[in-house]
Order: C-alpha cells, then sequence, then structure tokens
RNA sequence: GGUGGGGUGACCGAGUGGCUAAUGGUAGCAGACUGUAAAUCUGCCGGGCUAACGCCCUACGUAGGUUCGAAUCCUACCCCCACCA
C-alpha cells in the first residue's frame, strides 16, 4: 500500500513511483500546498490540470477551522475537498517555527495562541496524530521542533533531540490507531549542523522503519550552499528505497539542485503566493506580472507552457487581471507557477529515465544562475 | 453686471507667515516572498548632480507687492462654482 520502486537512477537523482492508497505519485514531484485543504484560489480541477499528483493538508490550520471532527464527519479530506489523488498532510511543526511570536515550547506539547481569535491551543505529537488520522490523508507527519537556520548547536540540537524524542510518542499513537490507510512520515533536523544532521538521521533511522522520511529545517534562513552541503551529506546516508522528502521547499532551481541530490518530494508555497502577488516563473526568468512591460502585449505569458494560463490567455490581459485586483489573475498565475514545477519534476524524471538529467539540469541552472534568478 | 466661495504636484485633497519639495489618499513604477498569521508587505513617485550624506534649480491660477522669510498676507487680472439681477 505504501510501496516506492526506484526506476532508475542518475547519479544521486532518483526516478521512482510512491504507491499510496489514492494513487501513484511519480516522483521527482513538486506537491502544491493547500494549507486549509484548498490550494489558494484553485479548484480541486484547477489542481488536477496543473498535473499535481498531490497535495498538502495542514494538522493546525484545519484543527483550527473546520475542526477534525468536521472533516472525518464529511467523511475525511478526499470526501471535504473532493480531491481524490494523494494527499499528505503537515504535521503542524512549521508552524512551532513561523507563529514564533505566538507560541510557547515544552516538552509535553506546543502552547499556540491562535492566530484566528487568540484562544490558546495546545498541540502535542500525539494530538497532531490523532488529528491527521481524522483528517485521513494518505502521508501524516510527525510533529517536529523546527529552529532557525542560523540557530547555534545547541539550539539546533535542542529542537533535533526533542524532535526525535516527539517522534517516540509519533509513532506510538499513530500505531494505536493505524488502520493501514495512513502512514506516518518522521521529520529529520539538526540545522545546519553536519554532526547534528547526522544523529537526527540515526535516530531516526532506529526508530524505524518507514515508508519515507522527510527533511525539515532547510529554507528557514540559512545560506542556499549551506542547504546543498546538507542534502549532500545526508543523501548518501538515506535508505534507497524510500522516497525523501524535502520539506518546504522551494523555488525552481531548488528542485533541480534538490533533485541532483537525491530529493524525490518537494512542497512550497512560493508557487502560489507568487502567483497571487504576481510573480510568475518563466524559462526565461521570472516576471512581473503587473510590470508595464506586459502592457498590451498579446504574447503568452510562457510560450513553452501548456497550462490553462499559457495557452489561454495573452500577457496583457493577465497584467490587466493583476492591475484590476481581480481575483481570476491570482488564480491564472497560482496556475502556471504550479505546472511550471509539476512540469519541472516531470522533465527531470523524463531525463533521469533517458540518462540525460546531469547534462540537462547543468544546462538548465547554469542558464537560471546567469540571470540572476 | 452684483455678492459669496474657490483655483495646491498625473488625479483627489490637507495645509492658512519659517519645522513645506509641500500631510493623506488614488493612480503609476520597482522589489520581496521557500512544510501559508500573506489576494500580503516594502521602497520610489517635480527636475538635475551624487555611491551616499547632501547640494542646486523650478514649483501651490497669472503678474506685482509686503516681509529677513509667502502656498499661506495685500493689490490687480484670468478662470471655475453657487446665488442674485
Amino acid at each position: 500500500m505504501f510501496e516506492f520502486q526506484v526506476q532508475r537512477t542518475a547519479g544521486a537523482a532518483r526516478a521512482g513511483t510512491l504507491t499510496l492508497p489514492h494513487g501513484e505519485v511519480k516522483t521527482p514531484a513538486f506537491m502544491p500546498v493547500g494549507t486549509h485543504a484548498v490550494v489558494r484560489g484553485l479548484s480541486a480541477n484547477d489542481v488536477r490540470g496543473t498535473g499535481a499528483q498531490i497535495i498538502l493538508g495542514n494538522t493546525y490550520h484545519l484543527h483550527l477551522r473546520p475542526g477534525e471532527a468536521v472533516v472525518e464527519a464529511m467523511g475525511g479530506l478526499h470526501r471535504f475537498t473532493t480531491w481524490s489523488g494523494p494527499m499528505l498532510t503537515d504535521s503542524g511543526g512549521f508552524q512551532v517555527f513561523s507563529l514564533h511570536g505566538l507560541r510557547s515550547i515544552a516538552e509535553h506539547g506546543v502552547e499556540f495562541q491562535s492566530h484566528i481569535d487568540g484562544t490558546t491551543r495546545t498541540l502535542t505529537p500525539e494530538g497532531a496524530i490523532e488529528i491527521q488520522a481524522r483528517l485521513g490523508a494518505d502521508i501524516a507527519m510527525a510533529f517536529d521542533h523546527v529552529v532557525p537556520g542560523q540557530s547555534s548547536p545547541e539550539v539546533a540540537c535542542e529542537g533535533m533531540a526533542r524532535t526525535l524524542r516527539w517522534l517516540d510518542r509519533c509513532k506510538a499513537r499513530h500505531s494505536e490507531l493505524a488502520d493501514g490507510r495512513q502512514t506516518l512520515w518522521p521529520i529529520i533536523q539538526g540545522g545546519i549542523h553536519d554532526e547534528l544532521r547526522l544523529r537526527s538521521l540515526e535516530g531516526t533511522l532506529a526508530r524505524g522503519p518507514w515508508t519515507g522520511i522527510a527533511i525539515g529545517g532547510l529554507s528557514v534562513g540559512e545560506p542556499k550552499p549551506v542547504m546543498h552541503r546538507v542534502l549532500e551529506l545526508l543523501s548518501p546516508a538515506l535508505p534507497a528505497d524510500i522516497p525523501r522528502y524535502l520539506m518546504g521547499v522551494g523555488f525552481p532551481a531548488d528542485l533541480l539542485e534538490g533533485i541532483a541530490r537525491g530529493v524525490d518530494l518537494f512542497d512550497c508555497v512560493a508557487a502560489t503566493r507568487n502567483g497571487r502577488h504576481g510573480t510568475a516563473w518563466l524559462p526565461a526568468g521570472r516576471v512581473n506580472v503587473r510590470g508595464a512591460g506586459l502592457k498590451g502585449s498579446t504574447q503568452p505569458l510562457d510560450p513553452t507552457c501548456d497550462c490553462e494560463t499559457c495557452t489561454t490567455y495573452p500577457r496583457g490581459y493577465l497584467r490587466h487581471l493583476f492591475v484590476v485586483e481581480d481575483m481570476l489573475g491570482l488564480r491564472l498565475i497560482s496556475i502556471h507557477n504550479i505546472r511550471f514545477l509539476v512540469r519541472l519534476g516531470e522533465q527531470a524524471r523524463a531525463h533521469i529515465l533517458n540518462g540525460t538529467f546531469e547534462g540537462w539540469s547543468r544546462e538548465w541552472l547554469a542558464r537560471h544562475y546567469a540571470r540572476g534568478d
């Protein structure tokens, strides 16, 4: 039910197939983020149209609204959203990091002050697992302690060690609730410190076996070369027969950099957030859709793209939608950006299967960095 | 023709002697965004020089005047609005 097969490798890069209760995921793959059980602004059909194979939801946000009981009573996230494909729920661990002004961390768990109404909510490892079990995604994530990217070894070690202790509790609760339709993936922490990363990995594997494993705590303020170094450190030490999920990454180049270092799955809000904010990703660089340069243009946003936006609307119209602040613009650029990342994953996979990944990837990145993006 | 009100930067609109190159807002331009407290946030927005601090020029209908100093006070004129004839 939770199988992963690697079809072919190219250096550290892998082309694989992940089988989940709600379908298959061909990797490498980008997973759009649907925090509130919606990929912001998009219908389930829109998301399907991008070729996305799996989407995310968030424990913390769905616990606040509408509450896991409501989702469960409606038949789980798949029924709730009408998205029938694979889903993954994040544990709320990232909110430990992102809601830093509104929470306090203790060994027992984390107290959040709801960003919605200010009420105090407690999330524990057990609670995060219980909520996710009721939400019913294919993959549940362990509740982790994310620390900022530049954290000292002491701080990073504390977060890493706590993540491991919490992993025990997550696993125990998950085992009690197990119905065979949801799997649990652990998350490696350790900040930017190699020794901590390796200890995290070792500790995590010792608690296995796992059907997949995530790398967390990257792209949270550390320089890019540092993230690459951590990935290079982990890649050879990770089990080859389960998927590796790099959480919260990334931008287009991050996908290729990650794939080259053995990452199979990615998720990131940038595609949709940038889409809403008017930045579109193109092979030739990125474009501010609000920019005066697009005024009156009859060209497609990206002539090489096969998404709904690029095959239907001229640039001048997309710019107009942003100028008049119509919600259609937010949707159309979000669709394009997601398709851009999904397609990048598809292209990488095809090149890995063809044995042409390294050259293709090197050229793509060279063009990309030459532009200063 | 008379009386009253008013003319401020692309637009709307504050300001009623120095802290004013001129509050705000809109429009415009540019940038940021990485497991979503974000359809958000930031910067620029008279001209010229400067990497920058800053300096110079031109500006509050027009032309004069008062004053050390005027968008702000005075005079005349032009234009707009309201009412009266």
